[in-house]
DNA sequence: CCGGATCCGATTCGATACTG
DNA sequence: CAGTATCGAATCGGATCCGG
């Protein structure tokens, strides 16, 4: 093989770290918000609705230590800082974006999912004798 | 337009709920280990290194109430549980499966970005007069 | 003995206040 | 404006216990 076996799914392995990064709904977030270009500090924090001042500067420092988007900071009075993606963070654009389009496409089904989920815990709950949520008794399928 | 605008970047549009849940690194990891096939609850547990069982569970009930996993119990002693995917769950294993492939394909540039960064960061903590991150003084760039 | 529920400490989150 | 500091609140996660 070319590279080494990098494997996600083993606990050592530094691809992880990665991965736990950009599996982060607020990485996606603001690498789906920076696809269109470069933002400021504050269209970020507009643009990724209900995120935090201190949650955007962290995640964003996170994502540059990653070498996924860069920081370039003007010395002007107001400050002015923009955030960009890099060549590398441009790449991340298309599986977060995917994602980003699977939750829009599918939260009708989710929400249905939810419902029917929620109502036969509760069915349970209320009746008297409690229904195992077990299958047959011969274990068949 | 068909659907409603679905906007994961607004903060009350339901799309974000789901998609808080999907790009998290556990349930990416499990729908990965997921993807050939049903596995038992210790076999994930083997799969997925790392994870504990009560974060296995508690994933495994949320993806389950978001109709992604389907759980099948079967009375017998010992106790054997099953999960898989459901058809739902199963749209979802390329998208997650592509950002599992992106950390695994990139870690390489991830790790020198990082050691870029952190060396720079000492750099300046180490320097007398410590230089600021900040760009030129005209602005430009 | 397996699946998972409980308990509880560690980490993260987020609102507010403050600085260059 | 673009952050940092601080501090409760909420969430995450690991060790341990329990029912079948």
């Amino acid at each position: 093989m070319a590279t080494p076996a990098w494997d996600v799914l083993v606990a050592t392995c530094p691809s992880r770290t990665s991965l736990a990064k950009i599996a982060n709904k607020w990485t996606a977030m603001i690498v789906i918000a920076l696809s269109d270009g470069p933002l400021r500090f504050g269209e970020l924090r507009d643009t990724v609705q209900g995120i935090s001042g201190k949650v955007l500067a962290d995640t964003l420092r996170d994502l540059e230590r990653d070498g996924i988007v860069e920081r370039i900071a003007y010395n002007e009075m107001p400050p002015r800082v923009e955030y960009e993606l890099t060549d590398l963070g441009r790449t991340l654009h298309e599986p977060l974006g995917a994602l980003g389009r699977w939750a829009e496409q599918h939260i009708e089904q989710v929400l249905q999912a939810r419902e029917t989920f929620d109502r036969q815990l509760d069915d349970q709950v209320l009746l008297p004798a409690k229904r195992s949520r077990r299958r047959s008794q011969t274990g068949d399928r």
